[in-house]
DNA sequence: AGCTTTTGTCGGCCTTTCCGACAACTCGA
DNA sequence: TCGAGTTGTCGGAAAGGCCGACAAAAGCT
């Protein structure tokens, strides 16, 4: 059932938000298993009998991007090989050769838009933005009265949808009618939730979504408050599988594959060894001013979100980027 | 565009019709150039250089059952190999090997019905027949009020239609209501069309359709008669196959490949070796009766057609079955 | 602040399709 | 030929979805 078929880099960046960096093919990264563990939804015992490492510097072998096929939530199959030289100050190269060829993908023309209560619930039609219309779709032959076309788009399996898309009303906005609510009762999708419309290089048209809530799997837990209300939001990854990448990240030099959903509440645990470095070197310190970017909901901008620095946790001072992140009002 | 894939053969069989038969690998046929050409819209002028024979003997090397992507149509490619000996009275074996790897499988239970005028055209239902739901569908919860459920069938292209199966009305019956309008404007079908549903030894639903009229390609040609009226209802195969057929069959040794369309009105074409045989040595005379099955329009059982022989053509001999066949009233 | 442009929501109305009633048909006794 | 079971067709009714009107919200000067 679950197809180990990557899909269009660009949709999945879409998905993920603009936030969302994967580290290239080749660089050198270190992954963070405490970080991994925050996860899963179950807390992980680490075993005593072996050492864990609190981050183990670690080449990327290939990253897939990947969509699960119940919920569209995308997340990336990312292989790491551990590296010989674990201490933090060696391996500052991000092992990106700039004009190599590490799938320098062109950023395609996306946006994305936050249903409202009209998109997701009524009549069936979807109010797009004239910026989205004019960038993203097709050009309109205005000279038609109506100007209507169909919309194809692509989402992450690969499916086709057709949208009737029409420029109408007084004064006139551009409407997507017909194909719709197929869209919005498939992909069951309620006000809040975004999507993603997306003009790939040759000229194709890809749809991908992101709710607002990370739902759990594909039980009905709107509503009935059972016991899935006290999940903490993750929990997308499984215990044992964050336990054998520890493991393999702390014994051997065998490559080995973990699962990131870039869309989930936790700390990242992947990240790039030069900013790691960089990082270590700055004296964080209580009163510290701190800058931090955050993605807007509807992706038209990035602003920025400046805190200050309360405390610093020294019980676990290999943890950043975690720690400061938490510490933040 | 046109995918190589080979469909369920129980599926085309349903499709094609319970008559139809197709030689099994490895067995012997007759190929006759002359009722080949007949399944061409235009007439094949087949060259006086060289002496095609009327009948030539081969073994079928592969059949693969084929739709077509646009209407659906099944046809199936049979890949031939002439064999050395071709006179009549040799090669009366079937190359059956009984308990043999001859792909034997099982007679699956299918279903067909004509589409009525409500079928076809109004309120977007289907009157089920009882038998159909109750030996083809999944068995329905009676106990429910009203008992109702998802049909899932998959067509021969392998999409995926889901129908909507509900019992209701007074008295009780078996219908098709959510999805079959999407269907039957998807397929183009019309009032007298038939639809065929399939249980696949998986269990599985299989739907296919036959058209009670052979359309001439896509294009328009109900309503306005234009050049596509005269027509003879046949013409999916291109003279140049005919003639490449007819030569390769007539000259070489090496395999060449037919394209067959069980429902065109046309005469069959490749013959089992042993029939033809048989019938060779039967002396057909006017006024000899003769017995013919043929279909009724639901394929719920076979009738027969008892005729006359009124004349024998005795200007082409070679071409039985085709003489025989055309002499009836 | 005031104007313009954009877009969310609403009620009206048209189309689609779901439904039982009824009758026509089929099949077997 | 008659009766029981089955199924085709119809009109009413409900649901879905397309539409412009209007006004709220956002952007610009």
């Amino acid at each position: 059932m679950e197809l180990e078929k990557s899909l269009d880099p660009n949709l999945w960046h879409a998905c993920a938000g603009s936030m969302v960096q994967i580290p290239p093919i080749n660089s050198k990264v270190y992954y963070f298993p405490q970080g991994h563990a925050e996860h899963s939804l179950n807390s992980v015992d680490f075993p005593f009998s072996r050492q864990i490492p609190p981050l183990v510097l670690c080449r990327v072998d290939s990253v897939k991007f990947m969509a699960d096929g119940e919920t569209d939530e995308v997340y990336a199959k990312i292989m790491l090989t551990p590296l010989q030289n674990n201490e933090p100050d060696v391996g500052d190269d991000d092992g990106v050769s700039n004009g190599g060829c590490n799938n320098i993908e062109k950023k395609a023309a996306s946006f994305a838009k936050t249903l409202t209560q009209s998109d997701a619930n009524n009549g069936g039609g979807f109010s797009v933005p004239r910026y989205c219309a004019e960038t993203i779709f097709p050009t309109l032959d205005y000279s038609a009265d109506p100007p209507v076309q169909t919309v194809v788009a692509v989402d992450v399996h690969g499916q086709l949808w057709k949208f009737r898309h029409i420029y109408r009303g007084t004064p006139r906005r551009h409407l997507l009618t017909t194909g719709w609510s197929a869209f919005v009762n498939r992909k069951k999708l309620v006000a809040g939730d975004s999507v993603v419309f997306l003009r790939a290089e040759n000229g194709g048209i890809l749809v991908g979504i992101r709710r607002a809530k990370l739902g759990i799997g594909d039980g009905d837990c709107y509503g009935s408050l059972g016991f899935c209300g006290n999940s903490k939001g993750n929990g997308k990854v499984k215990p044992e599988e964050v336990l054998e990448a520890a493991k393999a990240a702390s014994g051997g030099r065998k490559p080995f594959e973990v699962a990131y959903y870039p869309r989930t509440s936790g700390p990242e645990f992947c990240v790039k060894a030069s900013a790691v470095n960089t990082a270590m070197k700055v004296p964080w310190c209580c009163g510290m001013r701190f800058k931090m970017a955050f993605e807007t909901e509807d992706s038209s901008r990035i602003s920025w979100f400046v805190g200050t620095i309360s405390s610093v946790q020294v019980a676990d001072p290999a943890r950043w980027p975690d720690s400061p992140w938490r510490l933040l009002e």
